[in-house]
DNA sequence: TCCATACTTAAGTATCTGCTTGACCATCTA
DNA sequence: TAGATGGTCAAGCAGATACTTAAGTATGGA
């Protein structure tokens, strides 16, 4: 299970708790790697263990300031898992639908916006 | 880390590579377990314990017919995971939007990092 | 009835992961 | 400059995880 594209970091990192408590507390602003550890009964080190791991997924940008490191969320990351899911999702659902047409015609109450078939 | 919401269940679920690999495979239609396994270079029993997971996270639903598991996508697992990573999202791009406004404008590439304030 | 197919289950193992501790460095404030 | 604050790094450990093998069950077909 060593594959290690964009993908799979991205759902690697997202894969744990407490780096989506961060990413969580995060969407609601910037903030240091302390006053992200607070609320999070592990310590300060293992905190900075999650943020690498977020940062080498491209989930979390971390920029040092003085003694302070400022970390705020990077959207792409997210973006690229939504994107993921939801074309799964998309396929899976126009296959059902097509299924639907074939069994009681053209009935379908859900009108999925169709563009090209593709293949 | 032992939470155990759907929320964790679905990305824990999705923090495999091979489980994301069914889910791919399964988001083209519906497939026995050993339909599963052929691309998968591990074991049967390998795929069958990764199935299990993704069916109690809600991802997947399967139903045995005769000898044979048939193995279908649950889009609704899915969409959880998407709610999740598109509400991050639209709170972190909504705080963004309303600090470009506050600056100067609608076009803030780069919000500096405030650091004066201590409490 | 006999054999093949399609799983299923249990037990064991190697590797990975999350976390801690403890020593350390850099920056800020009094 | 001293001490506090904020973070960094490395080593090590316990438990989780993905995987294998091997033995077993249920179904389908000749």
């Amino acid at each position: 299970m060593l594959n290690h594209g964009a993908v799979d970091r991205i759902f690697h990192a997202l894969g744990d708790s407490n780096r989506r408590a961060i990413v969580e507390r995060l969407s609601r602003g910037t903030m240091s790697v302390s006053d992200l550890a607070k609320p999070l009964d592990i310590t300060l080190a293992a905190v900075v263990q999650h943020l690498q791991v977020l940062e080498e997924s491209g989930l979390v940008r971390t920029e040092k300031i003085g003694r302070v490191r400022s970390c705020q969320l990077e959207p792409g990351g997210l973006r690229v898992a939504e994107d993921w899911l939801s074309n799964r999702r998309g396929l899976w659902e126009r296959r059902f639908d097509r299924l639907g047409e074939l069994l009681d015609g053209p009935e379908r109450p859900n009108p999925t916006p169709r563009k090209k078939t593709k293949t």
